[in-house]
DNA sequence: AGAGAAAATGTAAGCGCTTACATTCATCAC
DNA sequence: GTGATGAATGTAAGCGCTTACATTTTCTCT
């Protein structure tokens, strides 16, 4: 009976995930050869590597993971953390991310951060523990720590939905503010002059921040006074969207135009808007932001602001794995601001003629 | 000056992670008692535990995820595999899923498989090799590779978002055939003779084959020749929806009521609809399934089956966690049947006296 | 005070993989 | 034929952590 050179007994175990070892040894070659074999197969004689791929066949083997990651310091794994899952946009421009990455042999993490800093800063935490690569994170309102980690790790990230000119970080999205300004200069050219807004709340949320500033940017611009812009805060839900239009269009000063910081919270108003007799655009308009499916589908047609999310998302993909490949490293000239325009439907008309609003 | 017992002299590299070793000398203990310190506080002393958690701050300390898996043997990391995140329903499901988790303690690896069989068993042995401790699936459609896989490795997985009461695996969902039947049953008691269904691919995917089945179900119940039943099949989206339903409309026959497989293609068919000047229900009836928010803005609101996705979600995880923990480990009868309702709104209505649709 | 138990800590052996370096062996120019 | 060259493979040292087991310290009780 040959010497069995077997280090480690196999226990009895049926359950037991065969090892690199119990590969090489079915093959009758080196650990070092079936790793090659499978990470570098150029590496390896035709014959040899035949063998070798058998046995990986015959026994059902799979690399453990963290072993590798432990060896090779490389995981080929990236991160993402959005705020929820349950907001398509998210969902939209992540699945692309996805894609990309997929083609580009990388694993995705995922977590949500349910809009709390704090919240992300561990899931940061969580994810460069586990070897994440790289890092796509939403707009630029975290904690000091959270930079400070990436920073010392020096792990590549970029910021996508929002781009911010002034900071030095590599980003890729669409300018939140100046979009919003845009669209409430329509606004205001079809006469509205007694606006409001529902937002997301903005605490943590550079997006809902920068689509307000807008809204208030294009009426300085025009020589109104923002203090008089209502502005409600509510998280994202169609309820609650309905929920503050009525709270809006029940007071005194009732506006005739309400801007939604983005198309959930429009789809709230526009329903509620409908129950409450409230015709859209005759009576009052209404407008969204991001464009996604719903904002075609409610009636009337939702105009809104239409935000590339999913080129976002494969965009974000390739420039990472850029940076992880040292392409060009960290270099925040690499950002990239993509168009959000305008997409016009029919919930945006010209200020009624008479009606409820008064000029107090 | 005291020897150092440094077997591995740090390197000049300042963005190296610190390791344990790092912090255990830091703190003047042993590695053992740093691990404990952070795995098992109550076994080190008070005072040690200060010193230790004070040198871990003070590095930035974060355990390695693959050394610790590699060493432990254990994760505390599930995955899950849906379908795609672009479905509302999912990404609802998901969320509540991960939430619990993180209740627990546990990390959430989500990877999509985008409908294909093939590419879920591709990401069955990924998440495997990153050592997920147990994984969430849906529905029962998968290659016999997948199963065995799990099977031998021992993975505990459950089945979300549709039950097989025939098959012994550990399912947690709603019966698609039965919900689907129900809805039937009540479109035929409103007089409708001619249905159409507008699916999602039935292949690999037991969801729509079953909700396609209750519709047969439900007419062979009352007698009606099944072979009648148009049925298209289309892959969710809105647009899919509309043109398939216009397809269903032009045709000679036009059915009464047309039957979607999700709300989504409903919210499609509701759109066309009303560009094709067809009054619904009136004119036509058209009822979803899901009842996702969409459901709820389109006007007229759709009639459509509710199914509890977040409760299907938190309870996945939970019972995922007991059977990771071994408490009733993989018992198929540990299975739970989450009742999926009618929800009534006004897309569904008595078949119209007159007009377009012929019995020849 | 001293024995024995219990608590706290240390020692060191892996976990499954990659990879630098060493070894073997066939090939080839001269 | 000989040494140089390079391809193919093997050897073994870790990667950063957990944990069984050994050792030391502290406490408890008579």
């Amino acid at each position: 009976m040959p010497e069995q050179k077997l280090k480690r007994p196999r226990t009895g175990r049926p359950d037991a995930s065969p090892t690199l070892e119990d590969v090489a040894q079915r093959a009758g070659v080196s650990t070092a050869t079936v790793s090659r074999c499978l990470n570098d197969p150029a590496r390896v004689s035709e014959v040899t590597r035949t063998q070798v791929l058998k046995a990986v066949d015959l026994l059902g083997y799979a690399p453990n993971f963290g072993a590798r990651a432990l060896a090779a310091k490389r995981t080929d794994t990236f991160g993402a953390i959005i705020p929820t899952m349950e907001n398509a946009i998210f969902a939209r421009g992540l699945q692309a991310f996805q894609e990309e990455l997929e083609r580009n042999g990388i694993t995705l993490l995922v977590s949500s951060s349910s809009y709390s800093p704090e919240l992300e800063e561990k899931q940061i935490r969580a994810l460069i523990a586990r070897g994440a690569d790289a890092l796509l994170l939403i707009g630029h309102d975290r904690t000091q720590q959270s930079y400070d980690l990436l920073e010392r790790k020096r792990i590549p990230h970029v910021i996508a939905w929002s781009i911010a000119p002034d900071v030095p970080r590599t980003s890729i999205g669409f300018d939140n503010r100046t979009a919003m300004k845009t669209l409430t200069h329509e606004v205001l050219a079809l006469g509205h002059r007694h606006l409001a807004v529902i937002s997301a709340p903005r605490a943590g949320n550079d997006r809902a921040r920068d689509r307000c500033r807008g809204v208030v940017d294009a009426m300085v611009q025009h020589n109104f006074d923002p203090d008089r812009l209502r502005i409600i805060e509510t998280p994202y839900s169609i309820s609650n969207g309905a929920e503050a239009f009525q709270t809006l269009v029940t007071t005194a000063s009732r506006p005739t135009a309400v801007l939604c910081g983005n198309d959930v919270l429009a789809a709230g108003a526009l329903t509620r808007a409908r129950e409450l007799g409230l015709r859209v655009p005759e009576d009052i308009s209404i407008t969204g932001f991001d464009d996604i499916e719903i904002a075609q589908i409610v009636s009337p047609g939702l105009t809104t602001v239409h935000v590339p999310h999913r080129q976002m998302g494969t965009h974000a993909a390739k420039l990472l794995v850029a940076m992880r490949n040292n392409e060009y490293a960290d270099d925040p000239a690499s950002s990239v601001e993509l168009d959000a325009t305008i997409k016009w439907r029919d919930s945006l008309g010209p200020v009624p003629e008479t009606g409820a609003n008064t000029t107090d």
